[in-house]
RNA sequence: GGGUCGUUAACUCAGCUGGUAGAGUAUCUGCCUUUUAAGCAGAGAGUCGCGCGUUCGAAUCGCGCACGACCCA
């Protein structure tokens, strides 16, 4: 930007310069109380064509100016407001000619106030006459092509502003997001739920296996790390005698960036005591499908060209049964440790050398399951090996009282019954911890303060999480969990442009 | 990390087997008082992502890098 400006900026520029030096204010701040536009449009529903509203109220509309059409002493051009758009008629004879002059420096891009009287156009369009109009900010750049407008992903993730502007359907998408977080949290406060605010930086990162990002506290003089997971601190809570409560923030994974991956991410984390994970599933089963009667309007939704039907009940299946009905292996072979390990290592699955046949029947059902699970379906019975802090199953202890919540063959939900014995937690923090394999940055550090907690007494309870923007993903059909964080993380531009 | 594809004017895109860059929108000038992808006439605008190589000559071919998309791990 600094060497040659484009020709077109310059224009931009020397326009705004031209305007200034008239004694224009490009930047003004005074234009008091405009209407939202979608307050005045019902008001000329009854106007007929080329005709103006009776009393001849006036109205006062601001906004950004999408469109124009410039004839030699008249013209059209559309505003937009953040509520709606609407065409506004200026003419020389009424705005008068010094005004008009101005009024003829003004660009798409431009936000501007207009003052004047309904009607409807000859083609039908209610409209805006203008008596007055007033320079509120001028823009220096343009505004994409009106036909095609913006369509390169890059750019519409790096100048979200820009594509917000011109793509409706992105704005709608954001305030759809916003609606869902509003409706979950009158949803579990409705129901006795009590919302928290717990560390983002944490000494010790749990409650997760993922990679953390690390920082450091000079004053403490001690590392920190950005939470993979609130999990550990709820459940502290549930010691403190909280019995119902639930967190939505960020959490944050130092790993690769996809479609489906965010470095940061909006996760829900609720916990209730005396509940176990069966609750949790008749509560998410009810959440979800409410959620999407509210913000789509049906329980029957289209995800990216596939049909979704969350109207409950949902199917539940063990792991098992997944295994052997939609995965399609012999009941029999899931009896065999040494089988499901030959098969996982047959399907090329890589499985370290402690892994158990709990990893390998995970990995296998990833694989063989997840993608086909389109309609919502309930995974329970998770091998022990796999949940470190879930608990176990009282007539099986090989596997835990857990469910994962898969829909668009994407995990949605991971649930269990809350491991709350101290010694078997202590237990399986320090085989985890022994089994991390290279990887020292994933779970340092045993966190002994979360087994004091255990050793005063949780009482009984289940706990769940939800990953919020796969949840917005679902029911906004959006392809990319770039299309749900308003400022996706992406490597930095090489140049300015 | 691997594979495939992409990167050309502010935006959306053409540009064949290498011959030195085009369209529409936008911009600028003129005409135009009911248009809505307004219209008509004219004009200007691009280190073709970056670098190296091959060649008399590279947007085009080769190699490397950057950024992005999709798929895989």
């Amino acid at each position: 930007m600094d060497k040659q400006q484009s020709n077109i900026l310059k224009a931009r520029r020397d326009k705004a310069k031209t305007l200034a030096e008239a004694g224009v204010k490009l930047f003004s701040n005074d234009f008091k109380a405009p209407q939202p536009i979608r307050e005045i449009l019902p008001r000329g529903e009854a106007l007929a064509p080329e005709s103006h509203e009776k009393d001849g109220g006036s109205y006062r509309v601001a906004g950004r100016i999408m469109s124009m059409r410039k004839f030699g002493k008249a013209a059209f051009f559309h505003i937009q407001d953040e509520s709606g758009r609407i065409q506004i008629y200026v003419r020389r004879d009424l705005v008068g000619d010094e005004e008009y002059a101005v009024f003829k420096k003004w660009d798409v891009g431009d936000i501007v106030g207009v003052e004047g009287k309904l009607f409807r156009t000859r083609t039908g369009e209610l409209s805006i006459e203008a008596l007055r109009l007033q320079m509120i900010t001028k823009s220096l750049r343009p505004l994409p092509e009106k036909f095609h407008g913006l369509t390169d992903v890059e750019t519409r993730y790096r100048q979200r502003y820009v594509d917000l502007i011109v793509n409706p359907e992105v704005r709608d998408t954001f305030r759809k997001r916003v609606e869902i977080i509003r409706l979950i949290r009158e949803f579990l406060t409705n129901r006795g739920f009590l919302e928290v605010e717990t560390p983002m930086m944490q000494p010790v990162p749990g409650g997760a296996t993922a990679r953390p990002f690390k920082t450091y506290h000079n004053a403490l003089g001690m590392d920190l790390y950005l939470r993979i997971a609130p999990e550990l601190y709820l459940k502290r809570l549930l010691v403190g005698g909280f019995e119902r409560v639930f967190e939505i923030n960020r959490n944050f994974r130092n790993e690769g960036l996809s479609t489906r991956h965010n470095p940061e991410f909006t996760m829900l984390e609720f916990y209730q005591a005396y509940a176990t994970y069966h609750d949790l599933m008749d509560l998410t089963e009810e959440m979800i499908s409410w959620l999407a009667a509210e913000v789509c309007g049906t329980m029957e939704i289209t995800y990216q060209g596939a049909q979704v039907n969350l109207a409950p009940p949902w199917r539940r299946f063990t792991m098992d049964e997944a295994l052997v009905e939609i995965g399609g292996l012999d009941a029999a072979l899931l009896q065999d440790d040494a089988a499901i390990m030959a098969l996982a290592r047959e399907k090329g699955i890589e499985l370290q050398p402690e892994a158990g046949p709990g990893k390998a029947k995970t990995e296998l059902f990833e694989l063989l399951v997840e993608e086909r699970l389109i309609d919502p379906t309930f995974i329970t019975s998770y091998p022990t090996e796999v949940s470190p802090l879930a608990r176990r199953n009282e007539e099986d202890p090989s596997v835990t009282d857990r469910f994962e919540l898969f829909i668009t063959g994407r995990e949605i939900a991971n649930a269990f019954s809350e491991l709350n014995d101290p010694i078997d937690q202590l237990q399986r923090f320090e085989k985890q911890i022994a089994e991390r394999g290279d990887d020292v940055e994933i779970h340092p550090i045993l966190d002994q303060d979360y087994v004091r907690a255990l050793e005063y007494g949780m009482p009984a309870a289940a706990g769940e999480g939800i990953g919020i923007d796969r949840l917005v993903m679902l029911l906004t059909d959006s392809p990319s969990i770039r299309d749900v964080i308003l400022f996706p993380h992406l490597k930095p531009e090489a140049r300015e442009k």
